[in-house]
DNA sequence: ACAGACTATCTATAGATATAGTTAGTTGGC
DNA sequence: GCCAACTAACTATATCTATAGATAGTCTGT
């Protein structure tokens, strides 16, 4: 399970609230990993009890109180630990590919529409990957300038070049996948005959 | 929820027991959609008593006896259904990218062990699914013979190629992920210093 | 002073998934 | 006749995840 890592990354920054962390998981984090907050709050509250962070009550407004969350020694070093460890790959549950196999069960018309699906989500996505990047080289993500703040200067290019990587892999993956429903696109053509090109 | 839907999509071609298809599971669907034995039978009862599928008992040896299920009419409506609506994008949840969105926190070795480990995984997918595409071609894979053989002649043309289409898409994927590691490895190299590089 | 938007947290529930068993019959080889 | 490997099915448990909604305080503008 990835969830407290993410988390610990993130306080690795700075201490936050869970209010904070859940909208930090709709904005940024939010293209590699997803979570609500119904599962963000038990688990802070699950990691501070395992001694990963430390609970600081914080007063807000006249009667208000939130919860603010640091990440301790230990955090960091189950963070690192989880980063020195191999990846776990988990196993194949593909949607998308799985309907893939059965296209022949609809007609072409319902099948370009899968495609044509399939094209605009990852071309939507890479567009938000590319503004990401853009963001990470203009000096202007703000995650990014909080985390550089607290880093040596020595490992600072390494950290930016990283998270550019990262969206880089991301961006490829998307245009791979973008070729693909083109290709699906002109198959169902094809199969279809030629009469029905361009419907 | 797809599991279902990957039974039914098996049960289109023959009558199956619980075993039977948690076994294909291990095998060919696996590379799309994995589930283990203790998801499968109890939904395959859940299926039953939705009308979606019948049971059969059928005697096995003397004493013996295991439960075929047979999909329904029903359950091929089910099914068709399934493949005209448009497929769900589940959220993001990605441990690799998130992993190396933060490689600065591990040693060049480390960072380069983990990249390695991503090109082995996909290599091995990426031959595993041309193995697959060359029986398909061939003729030698079981399961397609046996659709093909319940396909009226028309429409067989079309059942072959949307499957090797979808496993060209998954190589595809793995290609990209292969030249992403790659790019790791040197961008590795290039931020720990001239002096480790090949290393 | 109040509305409306936002911040903050928590709960309930249902369903999905992974892991690790248990039980029992069958088949084939030695 | 027995063992090993396989077939068949089921159970238990823990965790993960999604969806929805409840509660309550704060802040801003009118």
């Amino acid at each position: 399970m990835s969830l407290r890592y993410a988390l610990l990354a993130l306080l690795a920054v700075e201490p936050m609230t869970g209010y904070d962390l859940a909208k930090r998981f709709e904005s940024s984090v939010a293209f590699v990993w997803h979570a609500p907050d119904s599962q963000i709050y038990p688990e802070l509250r699950k990691m501070a009890k395992e001694g990963l962070l430390r609970a600081e009550e914080v007063s807000w407004g006249q009667r208000g109180k939130k919860t603010q969350y640091r990440i301790s020694q230990e955090g960091r070093a189950a963070f690192r630990e989880w980063m020195n460890a191999p990846v776990e790959y988990s196993r194949e549950r593909d949607p998308v590919h799985l309907k893939a196999a059965y296209l022949e069960w609809t007609e072409p018309v319902t099948a370009r529409k899968h495609m044509q699906a399939h094209i605009d989500y990852h071309t939507l996505r890479r567009d938000q990957w590319a503004e990401m990047i853009a963001g990470l080289r203009a000096g202007t993500n703000e995650m990014l300038n909080k985390r550089l703040a607290a880093t040596p200067e020595a490992d600072r290019r390494r950290t930016i070049e990283y998270k550019i990587f990262t969206y880089e892999g991301l961006i490829a993956r998307a245009e791979t996948e973008i070729e693909w429903g083109k290709r699906g696109l002109k198959l169902i053509d094809s199969l279809s005959g030629p009469s029905l090109q361009g419907s």
